[in-house]
DNA sequence: ACCTGAACACCGTTCAAGT
DNA sequence: ACCTGAACACCGTTCAAGT
């Protein structure tokens, strides 16, 4: 047994059932040895979870930037970025935890940073750009990941729509009421974002 | 001894310390009771935190908008909500894991879309301009929460942001390697989002 | 150097027994 | 109706003892 190998069932227990599921006990019987053992190769549970978050990061896929204009790169290069990160959700999850988020996010700020000059922007305003994209695009996940977890909403947003609450816009009550097209929330909130961080 | 008094007292151990924190035994012992009798008054721990999120969404000020434009109505309008949700960090990260996301931000939403009909939106786009001001203030705060409680980043960000890997934008580099104003960054992103959304 | 079982101090929860 | 202590099945972790 390798510490490596104790991370690899370790990481498969986390991807299949979250970090909570996995417990020092059912991992030594995972291994097929002793509690203790573990102990000697990776410390404890703490340090374990610690350097799988850190695998996780270093194993993330790079992503590129694709599309004729900076905006159209920027927006390929956030929805990759999305889906890499939705790829293992719990996985990723214990590396937010663990405050890899930053790191994790670095390499596609390098590439933003590209972007952001070809759009014309630099120094403060550069910077400041590609922090709120990136801001952005870790929220969105977040957010997205929160609501996939979360059981059935309380009141049904349905209920909570009727037309008087939307202001008599009936088409508006309609969209409101019904299930969200997060694929499609997720370009059309880059494309605002990025028509006002590039434009006037 | 009554269930409001159990909730009372474990709200206050959450507020202070995290859900993580609030142990049955410790809220006995705070308490002043048998660990089992809080069993008989509130059910078991699952469903206690399961109330305690629902009294702080239930409990969530209302927050108003204020300003000349709709733009600007709408900026202060997520600031605020922002400041509400970080006045309680703990209680808020519990009612996010509850899955009463949606709930904490039906209130404004309907503030929301007010100010969205106020900017000429209507129908489709407006109930898509509502929720991608939505997800974006969520996540905001979401990201933010999550680096506060990180650890040092573990490559100091100073040191990833040197003058090439900044593409020669020395200005811009130091801005990166610096710490983030959350505050400015957030009111930089959301007049970046609005402008994208209402402008055009 | 690596693995083990026994033991400790913690959990949440159940349940029969009290008043 | 309300509260209790004993008991159960789970944790993570330590440590002395093995090879």
């Amino acid at each position: 047994m390798t510490a490596d190998a104790v991370l690899d069932v370790a990481a498969e227990l986390v991807k299949r059932q979250g970090t909570a599921a996995l417990t020092m006990r059912g991992l030594a019987a995972e291994l097929g040895t002793a509690v203790t053992s573990i102990y000697w190769h990776v410390g404890n549970r703490d340090e374990l979870l610690d350097a799988l978050a850190e695998r996780t990061v270093r194993e993330l896929s790079v992503v590129r930037a694709e599309g004729a204009t900076p905006a159209a790169r920027v927006v390929h290069l956030l929805q990759g970025l999305r889906r890499e990160l939705r790829s293992h959700p719990h996985l990723i999850a214990l590396a937010h935890e663990r405050g890899l988020t930053e790191r994790m996010f670095h390499p596609a700020q390098r590439a933003l940073v590209h972007e952001v000059h070809a759009a014309g922007l630099r120094g403060r305003r550069a910077a400041r750009a590609v922090r709120v994209l990136t801001f952005h695009a870790v929220g969105f996940v977040l957010v997205e990941r929160n609501r996939e977890r979360a059981p059935a909403p309380h009141p049904a947003e349905a209920e909570l729509w009727d037309v008087p609450a939307a202001q008599n816009d009936a088409v508006l009550a309609r969209e409101m009421a019904g299930p969200v097209d997060t694929e499609r929330l997720y370009a059309a909130s880059l494309e605002a974002l990025v028509a006002g961080l590039f434009g006037a």
